[in-house]
RNA sequence: GUCCUCGUAGCUCAGCUGGAUAGAGCACACGCCUCCUAAGCGUGGGGUCGGAAGUUCAAAUCUUCUCGGGGACGCCA
């Protein structure tokens, strides 16, 4: 349905249009002095010029105009030209009572649905995720989740780190532990176990060993180097190890990014697109668009119009060895034949920006991607410690993720034990619910290119803007709901009872619901999680003040109270709905 | 050196397609549970929006310069 601000906008630049000057200088917006007004239009001044007219004369002729709306229950002109807007309660009530009949809440899908491809996570098999982790993962699956909500068609690429180096560290050093594993044996011709030779403990532990030893090791480091080779060259029992590694692996990073409450639909590695190179790097000398420099293969990615020098896009280091631009530009390629998106997305760290620049550069000079295929370059901030340094563990180390998201939910258990008195295993349930709400709500309710401070004790209050105080107002109206069943009433029976707002606390409750559909809008045009945070902040506000103004249950008018569960029951739909694009649940009670 | 980005209350952050007295939260000081979860609600003090100039009837918001933090700048990603 169409949005709130848009019927107030439509009636006002009639209005202008009625006392004879231009439709659209009657834009609205919501009021900077909700202490004057809940709405305003400020284009009596912007067209004082125009008409060489004082902007309190014309603000004056455009509410005259209004004097008998069925929107506005007042509408002043005030000095030196503002109109100020009041809604009649009649309208607001009946646009909120819309908004429950329709499925997503009076949002509508867009008119015109891309497919869009998503690529977040960014994990390398054979490590544990750790925090460096957390922003692409969180950010991108909320992406993710109002895109697909927005009517588009969405997939979510994990892009696993699965190909290069590492491989042969893992490979090397584990020919030394286990020099029997017939993975090894050139003459082996028989079929491969079908059980891993290792846990994915130990997986964890062999990677920095012998990233470690590398460093400081030459023959070690081709031994490890050599395995790289076979590997990619494609010898029997290094693949099939490797499948043993690559498996394992994901396995455990789907427990742990299910754990988030993060799902790939895609599991595709840099090993998907590894036999795509050769030929793509073929076109592109045989394009003309590559040519040897300083030893290297590169593409120029030069602009008339830029302000700064951009390096050439590298296809291929001196000695003929690919690189990540190879194989991110591999797997554009691979992409648009397999998934042919109108659109690309990457979320990572912001630091790579300029790497991305060039990459998307000379995917469009080469004719990877078509003209009109977007490439949408999402960086990220930093996440600091309460110093604002990266956040690094209390030994100086990279903190895995595991015990990171332990340390929230050990605090959040401890929070809930205080403050009521539930069973254990309840409370540390409950714990998880809510701890993932206060990592993601103090993550996400951040503009994502910012840096941002990870405070424990901020996220996981419910005081103020914190997921713990969005969900605790979700339990509130459960709570309540689930009273108003048990005296036997039947909240699907009351279910479009909404009606005029009948308090001030109610109207700005139904005006800050109307503001649902372009809240969502405005989240997914802008890649911007943080507005929809914004939004049910100041939902849950709105909720918690009506709440505490209005006795609900014991209200003896039978219909009005009617009315209230509807709107209560509207408003907790509306907050899950919320949460659930920004990928996180609430609990019955907490 | 070049380019990017950020600088708003003691702290953490919104606002930035220009509009009336710059908003939240935390912290601080008060007040509110015979009543639907007080993990809540309310009241109060606190800011020359880093600085300067310009555009405009109007600038935190746009332009230029400047200071400060962070970052990027061909064989890492």
């Amino acid at each position: 349905m169409e949005k709130i601000i848009e019927l107030i906008s439509d009636e006002m630049k009639n209005a202008f249009e009625q006392a004879g000057y231009e439709r659209e200088l009657g834009k609205v917006t919501l009021s900077n002095r909700p202490d004057l007004c809940e709405y305003q239009c400020n284009g009596a001044m912007a067209g004082a010029k125009q008409y060489k007219k004082a902007p309190i004369m014309i603000a004056n002729d455009v509410a005259a105009k209004l004097s008998d709306s069925s929107i506005f229950a007042k509408a002043e002109a005030v000095a030196p030209g503002f109109l100020n807007l009041t809604l009649k309660n009649e309208f607001v009530g009946a646009y909120v009572k819309k908004m429950r009949a329709e499925e997503k809440y009076g949002l509508e899908e867009t008119t015109k649905p891309a497919k869009i491809v998503i690529d977040y996570g960014g994990p390398n098999v054979a490590k544990p995720l750790h925090v460096g982790h957390l922003r692409s993962a969180i950010i991108g699956e909320s992406v993710k989740r109002i895109a697909r909500y927005m009517g588009h068609n969405v997939i979510g690429d994990i892009h696993l780190g699965d190909w290069g180096q590492p491989m042969g560290l893992i490979m090397n050093e584990l020919k030394i532990r286990k020099p029997d594993l017939v993975y090894f044996d050139d003459n082996y011709t028989g079929e491969y176990p079908a059980e891993p030779p290792f846990t994915i403990s130990e997986l964890e532990d062999i990677y920095p060993f012998a990233s470690k030893r590398s460093k400081e090791d030459e023959a070690y480091k081709a031994d490890a180097m050599a395995c790289t080779y076979k590997l990619q060259s494609g010898v029997k029992g290094y693949r099939a190890l490797w499948n043993h590694i690559i498996a394992v692996s994901v396995t455990d990073l789907k427990r742990n990014y299910e754990r988030l409450n993060v799902a790939f639909d895609l599991w595709n590695g840099e090993s998907a697109v590894h036999d795509l190179i050769p030929g793509m790097v073929d076109d592109m000398k045989k394009g003309g668009y590559a040519y040897v420099s300083e030893g290297a293969l590169v593409v120029d990615v030069k602009e008339e119009a830029d302000t700064k020098e951009i390096p050439p896009c590298m296809i291929l280091k001196s000695d003929g060895a690919a690189l990540y631009n190879t194989t991110d530009l591999a797997t554009i390629m691979m992409r648009m034949e397999t998934e042919k998106p109108d659109r690309i997305i990457y979320v990572v760290d912001k630091r790579q920006e300029l790497y991305f620049d060039q990459v998307f550069r000379c995917a469009r000079k080469t004719k990877l991607v078509k003209d009109d295929t977007e490439l949408k370059f999402l960086g990220f901030g930093t996440m600091n410690g309460k110093d604002g340094k990266p956040f690094k563990t209390r030994e100086g180390g990279v903190m895995r993720l595991e015990s990171l998201i332990a340390e929230i939910n050990e605090e959040m258990f401890r929070k809930i034990k205080e403050s009521r008195d539930t069973s254990d295993d309840e409370a540390a349930a409950t714990a998880q619910v809510v701890g993932l709400a206060a990592l993601k709500y103090g993550d996400l309710s951040n503009q994502a290119v910012k840096d941002y401070i990870f405070d424990i004790d901020r996220f996981t209050s419910s005081e103020g803007d914190t997921g713990p105080y969005i969900l605790y107002t979700i339990v509130r109206i459960k709570s309540i709901l689930a009273k108003y069943r048990e005296s036997g009433k039947d909240v699907q029976a009351v279910f479009s009872d909404i009606k005029a707002p009948v308090n001030d606390s109610e109207k700005q409750l139904m005006m800050q619901l109307a503001r649902y559909n372009a809240s969502i809008e405005a989240a997914c045009e802008e890649y911007a999680p943080h507005k929809i945070c914004a939004y049910i902040y100041d939902l849950a506000n709105a909720f918690n003040h009506f709440y505490h103004e209005t006795k609900i249950l014991t209200e003896e008018d039978a219909s009005r109270k009617a009315g209230w569960i509807a709107l209560l029951a509207l408003t907790r739909d509306v907050l899950e709905t919320s949460i659930d694009l920004l990928g996180f649940s609430a609990p019955d009670r907490m």
